[in-house]
RNA sequence: GCUGCUGUAGCUCAGUCGGUAGAGCGCGUCCUUGGUAAGGACGAGGUCACGGGUUCAAGUCCCGUCAGCAGCUCCA
């Protein structure tokens, strides 16, 4: 006999089997009414869930006001989407349509193109079929019922999905509600009366499968909530978001351009752009010093055999920017990777063990030929410069160089405040044969990445088909204001590029013999326009202190104090802080609007008094006035926090419509 | 690269039915000289992305190119 316990440890028994809904109704009314689904077991089902025979199962209902019903919601939202598509576009052939953060989606094949200008029809639709409330009635079918209706529906997608995708299911559930049958995993909500506010919000392309080489269908995202409120509060953090876009801000700030003429995915750096990235330079120019890299600089072409002998040109020759040819069997490629050029360095001469480990490290600007709908203002681009290093050591030293690197990596992302990263560990895809060297080496590699991950505490996960063609790696992964991921830093272990087959590289041991070296590729910000944009959002604008590309700004409060206050911004600068001047004639109040609007962290307010007293009113951009202080010890204030790289304030919130942990796949 | 959308002043955007272009901010000049988030007046600024086409007439309609946006695919 089924027996459900409840959260507060009550045990329900039955005779019979019962179904949730029934379940809820014997527990109580008022529960009854709100439930709109349940997690049995720690999984999530529809109130139409049976509990039978001897089963002895956990059962909480999940209501409005738990994290799962929004999901539940949304998908069941999609589903109404879909019967509106369906409605409106008879014919159409339906994909998948899952939840994901932050709304739904579901895929469609429809004989005309979907436009926005669809979206008020369908919207229309959608809101009929809800006030309609007919409810979502789940049927399970054997397979072979279930290809006989998803044939008789005319939905090819459906049926290969039952053949294909869930060969292993012996049975598989429908859902109906009214004229509208589909394939679906569930839950659903009892009624769609319960979604109380939804928003169609874009259309874009999608292959089957995600196969690009399949058909291409139509992607209808939309979004859903309880209540008005609720979609109305996401609809303006998705604006915020906008605000905080980097290409928004870049422009705003004078932080960087992109110019047709230059050409599209290449970034020009305006002057405060570049202060804030020459900072960036320099501080990890010091840490690499401190950390014992060697500095090196290659340049920016290499013939192409250096990249045939690395397999770069077999694998990417499509990602690249074609040959500058100048006779046949003289060929140049804009540089797109620095290692071969490093390894180039080691290879200058002979190596003996007691050089190694040798850390040769180099901003070094890449070119690669990113596909055009790829491009994304500093995010993704066709030049850039990473803060490349690349270590030659033995197999002895692996581990403690991997460790160090990931440390590195760590802690420069933590001067920035960046603590919202996931590490993702890129293994290479068994199925795949894109990959070159012998296996054992993958084996051992990849564990010992485990192994020192492990021991730092970093808790990565691994995902098959990440790795380099050359090796595993460690990316350190971050998601934009709206929603999109970016790999950041990576560290990279190389048993391949130094082998016979590729450059041979060696180095004299201590029996007299040589032996080859094990490289690291790492690059702990990654490339610093990506970097640098991701910082943008990160911050809001609004760098901190030491980043910032005006860092002061003096404010006279009249004219008449203009003498003065280029004699404090004088004993600023002479300290060393990057500091302006307003002295236009203004009112106080303007000037400090535009100062703030500017995110300058400090403003430095003189006028009768202090030109008295040798003394700036600080106001602070976070924290507002401060007083009157003597010049010099503002300056030491400053000098303080700028040399501490002090981080005030993040922003680290991201809404939109990423994909990860897409829910309900079919 | 693919699907859909967009391109008007430095920026953000309006421009109805096809009848030769507007606002706010910014910028310039002048007045104003002030005490912690917007003082006032006047003025300059446009090859309506580019190239074709339809039309008496195109910012507006059609085609192409370029660029951008959203997503997919790709990412050494």
């Amino acid at each position: 006999m089924p027996t459900a316990i409840l959260p507060d440890g009550t045990r329900k028994s039955y005779d019979h089997d019962v179904p949730l809904k029934q379940l809820a109704a014997d527990v109580g009314p008022g529960l009854a009414k709100a439930a709109l689904a349940a997690v049995v077991d720690d999984q999530v089902v529809g109130l139409d869930y049976i509990l039978t025979g001897d089963q002895t199962a956990s059962v909480r209902f999940v209501t409005k006001k738990d994290p799962e019903a929004l999901g539940v919601l949304r998908h069941s939202c999609a589903h109404v989407m879909a019967r509106a598509v369906m409605r409106l576009k008879p014919g159409t052939r339906l994909a998948f349509g899952p939840t994901v953060e932050g709304g739904f989606y579901y895929d469609f094949d429809t004989d005309e193109p979907l436009t926005e200008d669809d979206f008020p029809a369908i919207e229309a639709e959608m809101k009929r079929i809800i006030e309609a409330d007919e409810p979502f009635e789940r049927i399970e079918e054997s397979r072979e019922k279930a290809l006989e209706i998803c044939r008789s529906l005319e939905q090819p997608y459906k049926v290969e999905h039952i053949e294909e995708g869930l060969a292993d299911h012996d049975t598989v559930s429908f859902y109906r509600q009214g004229e509208f049958v589909d394939l679906c995993r569930g839950p659903h909500l009892p009624s769609p009366k319960a979604i109380g506010a939804f928003k169609l919000l874009s259309i874009a392309g999608a292959y089957w499968k995600g196969d690009q080489s399949r058909q291409q269908l139509q992607r209808l995202y939309g979004t859903a909530f309880f209540n008005k409120k609720d979609l109305d509060a996401y609809l303006e953090r998705l604006e915020e978001a906008r605000r905080r876009d980097h290409r928004v801000l870049g422009k705003k700030l004078g932080l960087f351009t992109i110019s047709p003429l230059v050409g599209s995915g290449l970034v020009l750096w305006l002057p405060k752009g570049s202060i804030v990235r020459g900072e960036l330079e320099k501080f990890i120019r010091g840490e690499l010093e401190e950390r014992g890299y060697l500095p090196v600089y290659t340049p920016h072409i290499g013939r192409i055999e250096l990249y045939q002998t690395s397999g770069h040109y077999p694998y990417y020759k499509e990602s690249m920017f074609t040959p500058i040819v100048l006779e046949e069997d003289e060929q140049y490629l804009l540089k797109p990777m620095n290692c071969p050029h490093h390894i180039m360095i080691y290879k200058s001469r002979p190596r003996s063990y007691r050089e190694l480990p040798l850390r040769l490290a180099e901003f070094g600007t890449v070119y690669r030929y990113e596909q055009s709908g790829e491009l994304s203002g500093m995010t993704r681009v066709r030049g850039f410069t990473q803060d490349d290093a690349h270590i030659f050591c033995t197999d002895e030293q692996v581990e403690q160089e991997f460790r160090s690197c990931l440390e590195m990596t760590q802690f420069v992302l933590d001067t920035l405040g960046l603590t919202h990263y996931r590490v993702r560990l890129g293994f290479h895809d068994p199925s795949s044969d894109k990959y070159v060297g012998d296996k054992e080496a993958w084996r051992e590699a990849e564990a010992s990445l485990v192994r020192v991950c492990e021991q730092l505490g970093l808790e990565a996960e691994a995902e098959e088909g990440e790795a380099a063609f050359y090796g595993p790696k460690v990316d350190f992964v971050v998601t934009d204001c709206i929603g999109r991921e970016w790999q950041l830093g990576t560290v990279q272990l190389d048993y391949n590029l130094p082998s016979e087959e590729r450059f041979a590289l060696e180095y004299i041991g201590s029996d007299n013999r040589p032996h080859r070296p094990v490289m690291i590729h790492r690059a702990p910000l990654g490339s610093l326009e990506r970097f640098t944009g991701v910082l943008i959002e990160h911050f809001a604008g609004a760098f901190p202190l030491w980043l910032a590309p005006e860092q002061a700004r003096v404010l006279v409060v009249s004219q008449k104090f203009e003498e003065y206050g280029r004699e404090v911004q004088r004993r600023f600068k002479e300290a060393g802080l990057r500091v302006g001047g307003d002295y236009r004639s203004e009112k106080i109040g303007a000037k400090i609007r535009d100062a703030q609007l500017e995110y300058v962290p400090y403003m430095l307010i003189v006028g009768g008094r202090e030109a008295e007293q040798g003394t700036v009113a600080v106001r602070d951009r976070i924290e507002g006035d401060q007083g009157p202080m003597p010049v010099a010890d503002a300056i030491e204030r400053l000098l303080e926090e700028t040399r501490a790289r002090t981080v005030r304030q993040t922003f680290t919130s991201s809404v939109g419509l990423g994909d990860r942990n897409a829910q309900n796949v079919y």
